[in-house]
RNA sequence: GGUCCCAUAGCUCAGCUGGAUAGAGCAGCUCACUUCUAAUGAGCAGGCCUCAGGUUCGAAUCCUGAUGGGAUCACCA
């Protein structure tokens, strides 16, 4: 039982003892004290006000006295109002120091044998990756991370959005406009070379329609078409897709390959791998220079035809209703309305391949819980799917969680790919790094470091910088991203916690070594020092915080909380020029513990520690 | 129209199951480097926690309503 959990317990039974109220341990207010008074943890105790029938003040004092002679570590208290502070003995914090000091992995769990699957990035394969990925992606692996150090097996898993119109689009202007040029070739990314041709459709389409409209049977559809006062360009503007629909002949084209593609058509098939190739490729660079790996990739291509047997069983047992070809349900008890499943040609949907693949997926690993990382704008969605496994009874249903962060924004709005705003994945990580090493190189702190450590060093600030920039933001808020600020280096930033780290590094490296099992004997605790242990006390509870809200910023909150009591200690206190020897000891095991405590929370958000910087 | 999310300092964000005078960072103004790296520390200034009710000894936090912003409710993915 760890400290807070004794003083509740104790504050319970005191309350039970003195005054005959029943009050569970886990009802007890306890909460840090504030700055300004004296103490370390405060007990609040209006709440016995009632039983006791005496002001708040005379209660603090019976509880405080009682606390005094029964509970083991509390050495003095204070009663202000209707707050009691308590003081915890120095002795408590330093046998607690010598504790973690020990304990490699503290804060993390041991293996519980559970199993936990996380899918994220999700990408479509017909454009590189973007900052919204970018958020997903960090926020699928941070999670991860955080799962397995609360003793789960994770399984991360990305599902492909390989098939559909789009990639048609990219296929059919490659082939009609490429040349043969490839990547190799051309010099370009893979996933950026297909990217280019998506755009070239896009470029030809809209010349392509702009044509169109001077045409004879243009104006004929607009005038049958046109809603009241609603002018040409008013109408052609909306008319888009459904002129892609109706007249486009790349439409129709790229239509035409879709179905080819659906029909297996080898010269189809061989085009689509060979692109697809190529994007691969490309996104595993950007994963590689993110740092994130998975475990099992899922290819929609080889799942949209799944969820046959769940409609099946969901006929069966009418939880699910036939129109003709057309699959359905009704979900108005969870405030949506029909939701198709299969079209009336008897195709699939979206939604009818999410089932399946939960399904596959079950079948595959069993996991108790599956997180689905995905942008809040598809929560419905997953309500759905969900709603229906559950109706079906499916076993894992209950386990189904949508992970729904918000969209990434940029100063002056919306990203928008029409608008050319949209920051690519690859451009972003390619600037922090530069202007990691821009700052790193005026500061001239580690010119003298080899040039293959130098630019590992220079990767591991930027993108320290950048992910922390963004993981510490709630994951389920829309967020503001500036490019400015997230290259910053001061304040409550990334390379603020490295640095805090870095100065560990640095009084390691000047002082004689340590063991951390051989105990010191320091019993003046300075209040930096206090202040650092407590903090370093709460790590294994802000795991399990960040694990039950699926909440990565939790940790980054803490790595800048602890970072910033280091960086206080450290001002004040001179470690090297301690007053006496176990002083010394005490303080460069302290700073051995903080330094590990950063690496670690930080590691939990996928943030790597340099040694110098 | 239905459902859901958001609203805290000029800006970007924290505020756990309700608890003391609402906190950080940035930007602004001061101060501290012959010192274990100043990518730091200390201070000043900055708030009708969107509004109105309610519950409570006590509300930024819980409930109801309003306002503003966003998402979504497809035989798109």
């Amino acid at each position: 039982m760890n400290i807070l959990a004794q003083i509740a317990a104790d504050v319970a039974t005191g309350v039970q003892t003195l005054y005959g109220q029943e009050t569970p341990a886990e009802k007890v207010a306890l909460s840090p004290t504030r700055k300004e008074f004296e103490g370390d943890y405060t007990v609040v105790v209006f709440p016995y006000t009632k039983a006791a029938k005496k002001k708040p003040v005379d209660i603090g004092e019976d509880l405080g006295k009682y606390l005094i002679t029964n509970s083991t570590n509390i050495v003095a208290y204070n009663v202000i109002n209707g707050f009691l502070n308590l003081s915890i003995a120095p002795s408590y914090w330093t046998n607690l120091l010598e504790e973690i000091a020990v304990n490699e992995n503290y804060g993390k769990k041991p293996a519980n044998g559970r199993k936990i699957m996380v899918e994220y990035s999700s990408p479509n394969t017909n454009k590189p990756l973007h900052l919204g990925h970018i958020r997903n992606i960090l926020l699928g692996w941070s999670s991860a991370k955080i799962y397995e150090a609360a003793g789960y097996e994770v399984i991360k898993v990305q599902i492909v959005n390989d098939r559909g119109i789009a990639i048609c689009r990219s296929m059919l202007a490659w082939e009609r406009f490429g040349n043969g040029e490839t990547p190799e070739s051309s010099g370009i990314k893979g996933d950026h070379f297909v990217g280019k041709y998506y755009v070239k459709f896009n470029t030809e389409f809209v010349k392509e329609y702009e044509e169109w409209q001077h045409t004879e049977e243009a104006k004929s559809v607009y005038a049958a078409k046109k809603k009241e006062n609603q002018d040409e360009t008013a109408f052609f503007k909306a008319y888009k897709n459904d002129y892609f629909n109706e007249y486009s002949f790349l439409g129709r084209d790229a239509k035409e390959m879709l179905v080819k593609w659906e029909a297996n058509d080898p010269e189809v098939r061989t085009l689509w791998k060979k692109m697809n190739g190529w994007v691969l490729a490309g996104f595993d660079k950007t994963y590689e220079s993110l740092g994130v790996v998975f475990d099992k990739l899922y290819f929609e291509s080889d799942t949209y035809l799944l969820g046959k047997e769940l409609i099946e069983k969901g006929l069966k047992e009418e939880v699910l209703f036939k129109d003709g070809k057309r699959v359905w349900t009704d979900l108005s008890n969870i405030g949506m309305q029909q939701k198709t499943i299969l079209k009336s040609d008897g195709t699939s949907t979206y939604t009818s391949q999410d089932l399946g693949t939960a399904q596959m997926r079950y079948n595959d690993y069993q996991a108790e819980r599956v997180i689905y990382v995905v942008g809040d704008e598809q929560i419905s969605h997953f309500q759905g799917v969900f709603e229906i496994l559950k109706r079906l009874k499916e076993p894992y249903a209950d386990g189904l969680y949508h992970l729904a962060y918000g969209m990434v924004d940029l100063p002056t709005g919306r990203m928008k790919s029409r608008e050319g705003t949209v920051v690519d994945a690859d451009d972003l990580v390619a600037e922090v790094i530069g202007a990691a090493k821009a700052d790193a190189i005026e500061r001239g702190e580690i010119v003298d470091m080899p040039k293959a450590e130098q630019e590992d060093t220079f990767r591991k600030i930027g993108l320290g910088a950048l992910k922390y920039f963004i993981l510490k933001v709630n994951s389920k808020k829309r967020m503001v991203f500036n490019p400015e600020e997230s290259v910053e280096t001061q304040g409550n930033t990334g390379p603020y916690i490295q640095y805090a780290y870095v100065r560990c590094s640095g009084v390691a490296r000047k002082a004689p070594e340590i063991n951390m099992a051989t105990s010191v004997d320091y019993t003046d605790l300075q209040a930096p020092e206090k202040e650092l242990i407590l903090k370093i006390f709460q790590y294994p509870a802000a795991i399990e915080d960040a694990a039950k809200e699926y909440d990565p910023s939790v940790l980054a909150a803490f790595s800048y909380d602890l970072a910033r009591a280091y960086n206080k200690f450290y001002h004040d206190i001179n470690i090297l020029k301690s007053e006496s020897e176990s002083a010394m000891a005490f303080r460069l095991k302290l700073s051995a513990v903080v330094a590990r405590t950063l690496a670690s929370s930080m590691d939990l958000l996928g943030i790597e520690m340099p040694a110098r910087m």
